[in-house]
DNA sequence: TCTTTTATCTACTCACGGGTATATTGATTA
DNA sequence: TAATCAATATACCCGTGAGTAGATAAAAGA
């Protein structure tokens, strides 16, 4: 009967090996996400990337396809992200208001993490017709769910009969905005952040009586 | 005693071969805009540009030192329009939300023009050091100039006592995002989206009794 | 009329960077 | 133990595109 090893072995098994491969996946991606936020998509080569991870490029190809496929990855966890956070904060309790405003919450707290940033930073150009094409259907399913929400809201009252599709943009285009000067240095915290912005949206700035 | 020649002269005087070659560099300005704002700045080259001009890439270096000068051109234009029509609505009468109002309304436009889209779509990424530094600072007047006007509104009791400084972030970044996804050829003007997106940042989403 | 300036071209250089061919080494499997 | 595979490196290829050199022709000025 073998004795059981608690030692750590150096010996990996398969599962141990493609979570090491995973984790260098995920390693390449973090790191040229950052480059990419920090420097532009173009302007950052993956020699540069390469380099900031004490690895040779050809490494890199030995992971992810090609240049364009690591941005797909890097804005598909965005993405993806972004959803998640929808779909947590639609399951809530309450009414369209306050499910509106916790997925809003989410939705700017996504937004100063790196591979958020890294969906609003890339713009269409920057990938192939095809990437570009699921990154649009993916960004219009999320503009549904938030249109849906304030529909939601109007039905029951929560929400101020507005146009809903225009909401939709001006929300999204405000909440947007900090994944492109949100500075993870500074002294205003995510959390902070995002309170502040979803409180002047729902609130406007009018004053009420 | 000459006679006046009322005809038009081949020959063109000092003034008019300025004029002539004002014209010029205008044209190439609006061409290259238009190619950055639909491909990228990294993606056009500027012998693309030339080509759609039905000129070669020397005659654009003749009228603009180097790529990036064009692109600073560009954003320049495109920051100018924003000063002034900061400028022109602040000057109106009217409480500090008539006139916030209406600086935001302007702004919104120009986030639908050609050179107001180049702002937008132009990260400190894309320029040198000194040409990002001159681009913040005009940046940050006009949030000051926002951040102003929202001061004065507290103050005279028009707008509701927000963070002023989040509030500027807010407006600016909704009204930003009509840079990202407007087209000119869909089915709403530039104006009735400016109205849109101003009335509801103002009213905000909550219901009004 | 001769010279200079302006506007434009064709044809080039050169660096950068995406992507690949191929070698090496150590672990895995048959 | 031999054959294979995974992970990595070095060294290269090659296209693209910024920027330049130098020619040319026409206009302007002296």
């Amino acid at each position: 009967m073998p004795l059981p090893n608690t030692a750590p072995s150096p010996f990996r098994s398969r599962e141990e090996r493609e979570r090491d491969r995973e984790e260098k996946r995920e390693a390449v991606l973090r790191a040229a996400v950052r480059m990419f936020n920090a420097r532009g998509f173009h302007a950052t080569s993956l020699d540069d990337v390469a380099a900031s991870l004490g690895i040779s490029k050809p490494t890199i190809y030995h992971y992810l396809g090609n240049k364009e496929q690591v941005l797909i990855e890097c804005v598909t966890r965005g993405l993806e992200l972004l959803s998640a956070a929808g779909d947590t904060a639609r399951a809530q309790p309450g009414d369209g208001l306050a499910r509106l405003r916790s997925v809003l919450r989410s939705y700017a707290l996504v937004m100063m993490d790196d591979f958020g940033r890294c969906v609003v930073r890339t713009g269409d150009e920057f990938l192939s017709s095809e990437g570009a094409a699921l990154f649009r259907a993916r960004k219009r399913a999320i503009d549904l769910s938030i249109r849906a929400l304030i529909q939601d809201g109007i039905a029951d009252g929560s929400i101020a009969p507005v146009d809903v599709r225009m909401a939709a943009f001006t929300l999204a285009g405000a909440l947007n905005w900090p994944g492109r000067w949100h500075d993870p240095d500074g002294p205003l915290s995510p959390s902070q952040i995002a309170d502040s912005m979803v409180d002047i949206l729902i609130g406007g700035l009018a004053p009420r009586p």
